[in-house]
RNA sequence: GCGGGGGUUGCCGAGCCAGGAAAAGGCGCAGGGCUUAAGACCCUGUCCCGAAGGGGUCCGCGGGUUCAAAUCCCGCCCCCCGCACCA
């Protein structure tokens, strides 16, 4: 028999097959490239970072890289795949370190989850050792997988040259003035006394830090004392009634860049790290605070007006000073005059303020003890105050956040009826001053209002409170709208906060307070972390407005994949802040004009691209670190200068610097950049930033691809603790073609692939399957097919399909569907060949040609090792198949639909009748004007409403109605020659239906013919 | 909270942008063929009902538009990711 030469064979030697294509296209250098006259294409893939072998991450994203590249270059591109390392920074500093500690769980996980050996990992105790295993691995591995890599042009970040390349960069950003010194808040353990990054924390991972509002509100004591109240809602202090200080909570008095505060213990600690200069001078009680008062200086500017009424109706020694700074127009200017006499103001407000109450409650004074109220506010006790939160002091607003409504009601109350709290009588007074309008909303006062809807009976109902105060914050941030009684009316909460902070302090009586948002947060050495502020950073001024305009013309001129990441991406380019690039610790680069300055890690990858350029000739040898010059880059890279003094500088040939510039002019700009969608809000982002502030317009990278990540057996792979898949032992277990193929497949975009083991190991039965398959046909002449025209009915169904998938797979290819590509090359060609040989075909290899070459970016190796038993050129190299229309039938595939649609019907049919006999008939031809009809029409209301004005169709509106939407979509049915493909296929029919087939519409009884459509026979069976 | 994405038949996952199939493909499961047997391979079935190719129900929930909605519109619920100085 003919059959089984093929399934014998079993499944292929992948490995050998693989190492053997590996070596041939190593030794031919096919995928070396070189500037020639094709048109280029340049596609790069982010080097990985190497504290670790390469896992199924990359995998996933160099394999869609490797497969695009592959695609491109049979399309008669010159394509330029590179690939780098990357080391700058602090991780594998540390792995160093660990592995030197012989710390236990480092070498767990390496051992276990890195597949390295034991032996090995002990040596490497210094950051170059590890740079060079892991590089010779990721390597290894790469190799193993037959990425068409350029191999030249390999280098890792730690090189000299590269440093020579990043200095030059760097002062490219200089001269443009994108780079700039700054302070900066960052996560500090001051055990360490070193920034704390992500992985070095034991808890509160989830922090962030928040600058809070620092308000100082002022006491009088012999002195000016601050009593610095700490806010996320700065526009709160025109509605202060109170302040609250917490009587169990530990305080001190301390000198605070020369002004005495009283804070938390905490918080004098915390501000030490936060560029303040501070001195405890002594701890104090809170408890000696309470019933004092404290003067809103914001407020006594702004009211000044009526203070110097009151001032002057009570005879108080600042009344001329009042008068004198209401004179001035603008509130800021007020406020700021308040400031400029701030002894003055405090103490001649505080003591009228108690003078006119010893003098007078509720006597002729009234209306003026009511103004001065507003803003001599009285130092209350609260428990809900936080003294590790801050500054341990806050602000009461009872208008506008529930807490204090609902705690000064409670004291109220207490101080009427406790004896302990009587001196507080007359100072506790719930007067909420509303300084929020909501947009949309009725309410008067917020806070009051919201508290008494949820019911809210007493400060112990912490639940209810938080609730409360996010419905009022949120409603308040949307729709709130700043009063007349503020510095900004008419502005929305929203936009206030930035503003109101900057003002406050520009006055001098606002601070910034930086805490985290969630505590605590501690140290994996278990100390409590602070938020420290590193001065004189140097910083990437991405915030910068004319950078992020030209970064947002490169977004509209680029192409990115998938579409909706565009979007993503200008959210992104908005919301970018500065950002520190410099490190103390760490593997790179030096600032070249700070050098006690490391080049952050992330900022030194953001144009490396080009450096793939002169990466061959460093590999060559003909370019040295002290060649790299900025004459030589600014003349290769930018075309400015001359080559006279790019040569000179460099000491390089003229020929050679031509040679470099010649490349670069080639191969830039970047045509791909395909990576990982964890790299879009920072690598990514930082690409387009630096290409647009170094670069022309005309060097811009043209595309952005993202996907997603790899999971394992549905779990999150984890580098730190597991699970992991390197890709060397994806590779070795079952082979790089399936694995190329099972992570293409797996998933499109950005979505997560999952890589499932059963899963895999179907998918290497599929490729044995198309192993054998070709096996057992490649090679055999075709019977009795000469070319397509004159070909058999399924032969040419063949070819058609084949164009089918042809089309569909270079479509996918075209928008990077990967998986939709290896759906329509591999398993849609597959089931289309299975389907053929079951109908009788006997030439499938008429299409094998093309199918291996489609398949040939995905599955390489075994394409390659096929390829060759009729070829002796590289598949590699092939013309990547053409969509050929010429070569579609239309009918053939209608008329093979309409087999499988039949067979379909009387098996639906025998499945109730246990028939010897099944006869058939097309039906009449007169039934074919409903398609002519129905086709004029062109939509199937249009041609339903023609076609019921007949009579005869009435009878069988659901039939034709049926027939309508198949005639609408496949015009062609009716062209098929019902009769003669019957016949044709009575063979294979009875052989797959177990009964006899007869064409012979004289068995078949009327209402049975009645059903009959063009392209649905009638159908009898007995 | 802000921003981006998403909820489809046992599972994974297409389809939705350009309305008109119980809804591709894979996995799992069941049955049959092949085989001494296992594996591999091939075929069939896999929402419910049905002794004739049919009918019913279905794509997070609730409305709406339409001859027709998984697909369009409105409201709601739920899930994932990013929010940084870390590669």
């Amino acid at each position: 028999m003919e059959t089984d030469e093929a399934n014998v064979t079993g499944a292929p030697d992948f490995y050998a097959i693989e190492k053997k294509w590996q070596k041939m296209w190593r030794e031919s250098k096919i995928f070396e490239a070189e500037p020639d006259e094709r048109p280029k294409f340049f596609i790069t893939i982010p080097y990985p970072y190497l504290n670790g072998n390469l896992h199924a991450g990359h995998t996933r994203t160099i394999t869609i890289g490797d497969a695009v590249a592959r695609y491109m270059r049979m399309n008669g591109y010159n394509v330029l795949f590179p690939m780098g390392y990357h080391v700058t920074g602090t991780p594998i500093i540390g792995l160093a370190e660990r592995i030197a500690n012989r710390d236990p769980e480092t070498i767990e996980v390496y051992t276990k989850y890195h597949d390295v050996p034991l032996e090995d990992l002990l040596e490497l105790n210094t950051p170059e050792k590890i740079v060079e295993y892991f590089s010779r691995e990721a390597t290894k591995a790469l190799n193993s997988i037959g990425y068409s890599i350029d191999w030249r042009r390999v280098f890792t970040t730690m090189d000299e040259p590269y440093q020579k390349f990043i200095e030059w960069q760097y002062w490219k950003l200089k001269e443009k003035n994108l780079v700039a010194k700054g302070s900066h808040p960052v996560r500090y353990c001051p055990h360490d006394e070193n920034p704390v990054e992500d992985h070095d924390l034991m808890k509160g991972e989830n922090a962030t830090i928040v600058d809070f509002t620092v308000i100082k509100l002022y006491g009088y004591d012999g002195g000016l004392i601050a009593f610095p109240c700490a806010t996320l809602r700065p526009e709160t202090i025109f509605g202060v009634t109170n302040i609250w200080i917490n009587p169990a909570g530990k305080y001190v008095l301390a000198e605070v860049n020369g002004e005495k505060w009283v804070l938390s213990r905490e918080a004098a600690d915390k501000l030490v790290h936060q560029e303040k200069e501070v001195k405890v001078i002594e701890e104090v009680n809170p408890k000696d605070f309470i019933g004092k008062t404290v003067v809103n200086v914001v407020l006594a500017g702004m009211l000044a007006d009526d203070l110097a009424e009151v001032l002057k109706a009570t005879g108080s020694d600042i009344a001329d000073l009042m008068e004198e700074i209401a004179r001035f127009e603008r509130r800021e200017d007020r406020i700021a005059k308040v400031v400029e006499n701030l002894d003055r103001v405090v103490e001649g407000l505080i003591s009228s303020f108690s003078n006119l109450r010893k003098l007078c409650d509720g006597s002729k004074y009234e209306k003026e003890l009511e103004t001065l109220r507003m803003i001599v506010v009285p130092v209350l006790p609260a428990d809900f105050v936080d003294t590790d939160n801050a500054t341990g002091i806050v602000m009461s607003v009872p208008a506008h956040a529930p807490y204090d409504y609902v705690a000064l009601k409670d004291l109220e109350k207490e101080v009427k009826n406790e004896a302990g709290l009587k001196d507080l009588e007359g100072l506790v007074k719930v007067k909420p001053i509303v300084l929020i309008r909501i947009e949309g909303e009725n309410y008067e006062v917020p806070a009051v209002e919201v508290s008494e809807e949820l019911g809210i009976k007493n400060q112990g109902e912490k639940e209810l409170l938080d609730k409360a105060t996010k419905i009022v914050y949120r409603k308040e941030f949307h729709k709130g709208v700043l009063l007349e009684n503020t510095l900004y009316p008419g502005m929305p909460v929203s936009r206030v906060k930035d503003v109101l902070q900057k003002d406050l302090i520009d006055l001098g009586v606002g601070d910034v307070f930086y805490e985290f948002s969630e505590k605590p947060v501690v140290c994996r050495c278990g100390t409590k972390c602070v938020v420290k502020i590193v001065k004189d950073q140097w910083f990437l001024n991405y915030s910068r407005p004319d950078w992020k305009k030209k970064v947002f013309e490169l977004l509209d001129r680029m192409k990115i994949i998938p579409e909706y990441y565009k979007e993503e991406f200008r959210n992104k380019v908005e919301w970018l802040k500065d950002k520190a690039c410099a490190r103390r610790k760490g593997l790179g680069t030096r600032i070249p004009w700070d050098r006690e300055w490391l080049i952050e890690s992330l900022s030194d990858s953001t144009i490396y691209m080009c450096y793939y350029i002169l990466a061959k000739f460093i590999n060559e040898g003909r370019l040295k670190a002290e060649n790299i010059t900025p004459e030589l880059l600014d003349y290769v890279f930018l075309g400015t200068g001359d080559i006279e003094s790019a040569s000179r500088s460099s000491k390089l040939s003229a020929e050679t610097v031509e040679e470099i510039r010649r490349d670069f002019e080639y191969w830039y700009p970047v045509d791909l950049r395909s990576s990982g969608k964890d790299l879009v809000a920072n690598h990514l982002l930082f690409f387009l930033f630096h290409h647009v502030a170094i670069f022309p317009p005309e060097l811009w990278p043209k595309a952005i691809a993202v996907n997603g990540y790899v999971s394992l057996e549905g779990k999150k792979m984890s580098k730190s603790k597991g699970p992991l898949l390197t890709m060397k032992r994806a590779v070795k277990e079952n082979g790089a073609d399936v694995t190329r193929m099972y992570i293409l497949y797996a998933s499109e975009y950005d979505s997560d692939a999952d890589w499932r083991k059963k899963d895999v190991e179907n998918l290497a039965h599929h490729l044995s399957r198309f192993y054998s398959l070709m096996k057992k046909y490649y090679t055999r002449e075709p019977e009795g097919f000469k070319d397509f025209k004159s070909s058999a009915h399924l032969d040419r169904w063949l070819v058609s399909r084949m164009q089918r998938a042809i089309k569909e797979t270079r479509d996918a290819m075209e928008k990077l569907q990967t998986r939709r590509a290896v759906n329509s090359a591999f398993f849609e060609v597959m089931n289309d060949v299975r389907w053929y040989l079951r109908r009788g075909g006997k030439n499938p290899q008429i299409i094998f040609d093309d199918w291996i070459k489609l398949l040939s970016p995905f599955a390489p190796h075994i394409c390659e090792e096929i390829w060759h038993w009729k070829h002796s050129s590289f598949v590699s190299l092939e013309k990547y198949p053409e969509y050929d229309e010429s070569r579609v039938d239309e009918i053939a595939e209608v008329a093979e639909e309409y087999i499988k649609e039949l067979m379909n019907d009387i098996k639906e049919v025998l499945k109730f009748v246990d028939a010897k006999v099944v006869y058939i008939a097309p039906a009449e031809e007169w039934k074919k004007e409903v398609a002519k009809i129905a086709l004029k029409a062109g939509n199937f209301g249009k041609a339903m409403k023609e076609l019921m004005k007949d009579e005869r169709w009435r009878g069988m509106s659901k039939e034709v109605s049926n027939f309508v939407k198949k005639v609408l979509k496949e015009s062609k049915i009716v062209e098929v020659d019902e009769k003669r493909v019957i016949e044709e296929s009575k063979d294979f029919l009875e052989k797959e239906l177990g009964v006899k087939i007869a064409v012979d519409d004289s068995k078949i009884p009327e209402d049975k013919k009645k059903l009959a459509m063009p392209g649905k026979p009638a159908v009898y069976a007995e």
